[in-house]
DNA sequence: CTGTATCCTTAAAGATACTG
DNA sequence: CAGTATCTTTAAGGATACAG
């Protein structure tokens, strides 16, 4: 991407998400991986990406931690860290959504666990279970905060209070 | 971005998905839409973006229904639709897995519910709340799978038996 | 099979001036 | 305040030939 501004830098857990995988490639090649894909050709003719685009973005992703590369050096298998793998949730909310509001409801692909049980709609709760949706979700400056974000919160917090 | 291949295309609900949120401004404007925003200013001051490029990102996000535009014609409010609002799961799971994996395990940013409970990890379970891990789970093509989807899930699945 | 190396095209992003 | 209109820059993406 035309990327100027370098998401990475922003004091945003999003942002620092998006800097690694926030382009189309990135992520339909770590489903691909999610499939049980672990070679250059597999992931290139599964999503017809130019050779090399791949060669960067897979490099992106073991540069990130995400991919490691396994097996002969001439020959190697692509295969997903822990880092990686702690993406399914992420990856099938997103695939849930494009399946309840950008398809006719009738999802292409079904996940289930190796029993056959199907996967439940991935949400969002608190500890104790109780759904957390748009209007009951705040957001509040963490340890992590500098000067901006905190100042930015309290902003927000209080704008949406005087409506 | 420069996107020649038409994401939106593909018969993949991820690739639809990310074919509307897949770049970073997009989801960033979405996360601050959670946060209260709903101004074009807003938005421009928090996220540094240039004028032309949150046009641009705003009228897209209309066009996909994501936001709303309301009020007064000259100075709207960009309000999340039901389509939009769906999207925080999605959007929790890519924060708490840049928290996770991106920081310095110092959250900027706590989420909570309106009680102050805590938000917990988003997390993929099957109906019957087993986790679903890399490992254990698999897809399989869906009644909206066409050919080309079905043929490459037989494929890996194959593949990965074979391994 | 797994890349590298080029070259080319396009469009995304940014800056900025201007308008209702 | 909320954009629109230009203009420029840069880099992402694609095609393809070649190499180990």
């Amino acid at each position: 991407m035309a990327q100027k501004t370098d998401l990475s830098k922003l004091n945003c857990s999003l942002a620092k998400a998006l800097a690694n995988i926030g382009d189309w490639w990135t992520l339909l090649i770590v489903r691909d991986a999610f499939l049980g894909a672990t070679r250059f050709s597999e992931f290139q003719q599964s999503l017809g990406v130019a050779r090399n685009i791949l060669t960067t973005r897979l490099q992106g992703l073991v540069d990130a931690g995400i991919f490691e590369r396994q097996g002969s050096p001439t020959r190697p298998h692509y295969i997903l860290t822990k880092k990686g793998k702690a993406l399914l949730p992420a990856l099938l909310a997103l695939m849930q959504w494009g399946d309840e509001w950008e398809s006719e409801r009738r999802p292409p692909m079904l996940v289930t666990d190796e029993t056959g049980e199907a996967a439940q709609t991935v949400v969002a709760t608190t500890r104790s279970g109780k759904p957390l949706t748009a209007a009951n979700t705040r957001f509040t400056p963490g340890p992590g905060a500098n000067k901006r974000t905190r100042a930015y919160l309290m902003l927000r917090a209080a704008r949406k209070a005087a409506n």
